[in-house]
DNA sequence: AACGGTTGTAACACAACTGTAACAAAACTA
DNA sequence: TAGTTTTGTTACAGTTGTGTTACAACCGTT
């Protein structure tokens, strides 16, 4: 019955720009493009919507320390614990994102934790990633036995360590964030912010660019109304679900009405009934 | 960029990861399927159902033949190609289950093809290992970067080599066949929310989904009415129990007319009277 | 102030889906 | 064989979910 009534909360939107204007300057929580930065820092902070929490298992208090310092500088959260109790006993009071474990520890082996971890079903998918001393292959292939996701040898660069600490974390989100999407000859380009289809350029409002851009991250997978509300216009927003689906035919007309002309390409986004929406090739 | 080490006998691994909880926060009640496991090569066999498919893109010819006699000796189906654009190419042809990737190739580099394959919606989630020569850490920093999974120094040991596509292709079960379900030809897809049997895209009605992702769950196994009821419609739903009759009539319908032709197809439920439906290879 | 592009909502139309009842056809029992 | 129980099949009316359109509010620009 109102139309609008209500005072936009926060005043950052952006309208109308000629050519395809878009979330650029619309600080959009979730809508943001892969940065060329080198730690996934804000990338997975908006990812987990916290930092990840990482676990490090260490006697070496200085190593320990030095891992903490480093990963904390990137974003992280970090607990650090000098025997395997403990990180038993930490993982059961809260399951971390990530576990860096030296396989040279006191009390019980590293390989006795990677084994324990892998036993339970609420830590069976966090990635571990082993740290030891040199060269031990034997040690190594032990390690990838038991279940661990990566190996490290000390002494180890820290960027390299950052390096797989991102990596691993984002594959238990399996989408990498490129800035580049294709599915079929759609691409969109998160960067330049455009989208085409079979090399002609599109033009989409900016609701409509990060719909899209939604549905593309995870092409294939049906997101829910509620899931896409999250998505595209944020986590607190009290758009009503009914909206998306004007937003979806919008999008739909973008895309499928090639030129000017009235003829009509084949659909890319799929309706699924009492599911929501996905997107894939035709 | 020649030597490496020597090749260690032993072909013995183990992988000990089941499967972990599907979060489907769309659809109504689902459950998945955890399944034990042990050897890893058997495993991948039984897993993929085919042994799992390796693209090798190595120019030196020397190094190429090296990982594809140690990795068909484990068990995998290799291809190799030398160039970048054949890479490409490849995987357009067919999509394999891991890549390694050479760093240093010829025309199109490594991290383009890199990109490249992350961009494609059909191959954003295929696993990529990097090889590079002598520890270049900044070209690995830029590998990880662009959505590499992991990362090999030259030389490497085969053992690594073999430890590391492991880990890999244990991930790519665990988080992406978790939401497969596959009896004889037919294969629910619960994220995607299809279904299609050899091949063939199915459309299903949302009852007669979970109706199918119920009885898929426990293949054989026969499931009363009442016991679908609660699957299905929910434990506090006051349907009567002969609908599920007329539901697995559409199901069955759904399932077997294949195309729109008035063929019909061998039946994969089966009635078991006084007990209830159960669904078997036909 | 007017304007063109954009956005969220409401309202209606339409197609798809669902549960039930009723009858037909098996399957079992005696 | 006749009688009884269980399942298959069909039709239908009510319900729900989506597609579509129109519209007023909104934003930045002119």
């Amino acid at each position: 019955m109102t139309p609008l009534s209500r005072t936009l909360g926060t005043a950052s939107r952006t309208a109308g720009i000629g050519a395809l204007p878009a979330a650029a300057r619309d600080a959009r929580p979730l809508s943001t493009p892969a940065k060329a930065s080198s730690s996934a820092n804000a990338d997975d902070r908006s990812r987990w919507g916290r930092p990840p929490r990482v676990l490090i298992v260490e006697d070496e208090q200085a190593i320990a320390e030095l891992i903490r310092y480093n990963l904390s500088k990137n974003g992280y959260s970090c607990e650090v614990v000098g025997e395997g109790d403990e990180a038993l006993l930490a993982v059961e009071e809260q399951v971390p994102d990530l576990i860096i474990l030296d396989w040279m520890l006191p009390e019980v082996s590293g390989i006795e934790i990677c084994r324990r971890l892998r036993a339970r079903a609420e830590t069976r998918s966090v990635p571990i990633i082993m740290v030891t001393a040199r060269g031990e292959e034997a040690d190594m292939l032990r390690g990838f036995k038991e279940g661990a996701d990566d190996y490290v040898r000390k002494p180890f660069s820290l960027n390299e360590l950052n390096a797989r600490v991102d990596a691993a974390l984002r594959r238990t989100r399996v989408t990498h964030q490129a800035h580049l999407l294709e599915v079929g000859d759609l691409v969109l380009d998160a960067e330049a912010l455009t989208v085409s289809r079979g090399g002609q350029r599109l033009h989409l409002a900016p609701t409509e660019f990060r719909l899209l851009h939604a549905l593309m991250t995870s092409p294939g997978r049906v997101l829910s109304r509620d899931s896409l509300l999250s998505q595209v216009w944020g986590l607190d927003s009290d758009v009503e679900a009914r909206t998306v689906d004007v937003h979806v035919r919008r999008l739909r007309k973008a895309l499928n009405s090639q030129g000017g002309a009235g003829e009509v390409l084949p659909d890319y986004i799929r309706t699924v009934r009492g599911a929501g929406y996905s997107i894939e090739q035709p």
